[in-house]
DNA sequence: TATATTTGCTTAAACGTTTAAACAAATATA
DNA sequence: TATATTTGTTTAAACGTTTAAGCAAATATA
């Protein structure tokens, strides 16, 4: 079996005895090429199945039409839902993604912006691993006059186009809530203090305690890397307090999920004797026994703002001077692990 | 701010006073090119910030380094593991993939082979949507001369690479183990019968109730789409039966989820009153209560062989003739839900 | 010393498209 | 009728690489 010779422009314009450039013009509908033209191009277009070369495209026109995406991963339902939400408006207006994985680490997301830098994208829409604080490589992709856009895991200091949710005031609803549960001792395990969102989660915990003119235990405030299996850990050392908290406010839904499981095993009653919140509403949040209160981040509108952001610096050609920074207010979902009353 | 020119090929060479063929071979390591050059090309490149541009040169080489990723949906622990074990193997030999999803939708799927054929993919890993039974849209990727490898689920009618677990044999383990318990009503929820890895675990299940001296009920054998939400209702479908199954073999873990669900809703009793089996060993298999019992189908492994039988491909000009038929022996994980004795 | 080979580079074409500029023919305007 | 405009096309260059072919200089071989 030989390759086969595929059909370029050329072969359609041999056929019909015309330029390549009435081809190419023809299939763009170009106005100034007659409608017979147009027909008999398109019938030809067809008859020879052709497919437009988009590397050759591409590189004429200076733009690829691709769209770089860095996610630390896609099997959690959030990133995934924004993928899925953002690819649905960008292949509407005819740009494709490419989709990378930083897996949380930060040598595989320089690659993942090496590559997609290769690949010639016009855009990169990202969310930061959690190991990165360097911001250097984000920082070149900004250099090279690249549409940056940052979802969820942002930072403030790289000043480029941003789509969240308030951190701070979610941290506020979930200890508001737990107060009118009668809880008295919140803990908090928080995700990395260097990570923006995480700040703010803590930031807000901090402040909604004051507020409430609960005290605020050192014992009771935990930095995690937010896995399964670090919520374990964190959750074991708060049991071995001696003074053990009443509720505790996880800062995501995988380490709820182990914090719960470690509830679980040791038949403390939830949310009697502990009541547990997580963040970012997985679905498993919903399935396991007890079910988990936690924060729906609209992972669809997030998606949806930041392919319509992309899109909008893609119409310009200059580099947008105006940032959007876009804050969407996150939903408390109340669920058994903390419904008292 | 305005979009600065990239640095090429050309600007290097207009440095040193050479040509661009120079500059390029330099780049490639041309045994031709003298390492004096080598090592000025090099230095310059490194200061001018210089990055090929990959779009002139896959069009110049008529490949792209690309490979195309159609995945019924990222956000399973399968697929995910599956993509990224793939990746890892084929960013070591230069190639980037564009990952795709069809959300289980046949005309997603359409759109997905035909987005990654005009973006000129070097080859396509695929694993098919629940809905497709009209192959023509993965002929046309054969047609074009292009590497199709599939995973998971598969045609055999198409006759291409296939990397995936023997589902036949999942079923008779998964039965033996139930009899084993002591079951000896065994429902069976299974995937949609014209999609080969189920249609084999169903035939499985039914020769294998056989070889045990089981009598077949087929009130007992439904067929699903396998989502939480169609396990639900399947479950509460075989609860209404007047003589109740005493163990239910689901055919994913998704569903067999929804199935848990119910049963623990009811206060069914797992697994003295029934016992559940699912299929895929998803992480929440493990996680909920009580943990379910899956067939691990061992997502890195496929990944790995599918890249490496893409490789395989690159490296030919010419298609290759012998297939590669890689079926990998799934384990049985036993857990709570069905662990009796 | 004359000839062959190797080394290190250049030239020029090619990949398949897009597009500015040119141009002839058809049509409109004065 | 002469001139201006519009219409429909072609020409040719460009995008940034790669690579076959060519060529001069340096080196090896006889």
């Amino acid at each position: 079996m030989v390759k086969k010779k595929k059909t370029t422009i050329k072969d359609i314009a041999n056929v019909l005895n015309i330029s390549p450039a009435a081809v190419s013009k023809a299939l763009h509908d170009d106005s100034r090429i007659s409608k017979k033209t147009k027909k008999a191009v398109k019938q030809v277009a067809k008859n020879l199945n052709y497919q437009p070369n988009h590397l050759a495209s591409a590189l004429r026109r200076g733009k690829s039409n691709l769209v770089g995406v860095i996610v630390p991963r896609t099997n959690s339902h959030f990133f995934s839902s924004v993928i899925q939400n953002m690819e649905e408006i960008l292949n509407n207006e005819g740009y494709n993604i490419i989709i990378t994985q930083s897996s949380e680490s930060f040598k595989k997301e320089c690659n993942n912006i090496d590559t997609l830098l290769f690949t010639q994208v016009d855009g990169i829409i990202a969310s930061m691993a959690n190991e990165t604080v360097d911001l250097q490589y984000f920082e070149k992709i900004k250099s090279k006059g690249i549409p940056l856009i940052l979802f969820d895991r942002g930072e403030n200091d790289l000043n480029v186009d941003y789509i969240g949710i308030n951190d701070y005031d979610s941290s506020h609803m979930i200890v508001e809530h737990l107060v009118q549960q009668g809880c008295k001792r919140i803990a908090h395990i928080g995700g990395y203090k260097h990570t923006r969102i995480f700040n703010n989660r803590i930031r807000g915990y901090v402040d909604a305690l004051k507020k409430h003119n609960l005290p605020l235990d050192n014992e009771l405030l935990l930095e995690s890397s937010l896995t399964t299996e670090d919520g374990r850990e964190k959750m074991l050392q708060l049991l071995a307090l001696e003074n053990r908290p009443d509720a505790v406010y996880v800062a995501g839904d995988y380490a709820a999920l182990g914090a719960l499981q470690v509830l679980n095993e040791r038949n403390i009653k939830l949310p009697q004797d502990i009541a547990l919140v997580g963040f970012g509403n997985e679905p498993f949040a919903a399935m396991v026994t007890p079910s988990i209160t936690s924060i729906n981040q609209h992972s669809a509108e997030i998606g949806k703002q930041a392919a319509k952001v992309f899109l909008e610096h893609a119409k310009k050609d200059t580099v947008n001077q105006s940032l959007n920074k876009i804050i969407l207010k996150a939903e408390l979902v109340i669920r058994d692990s903390s419904r008292l009353k």
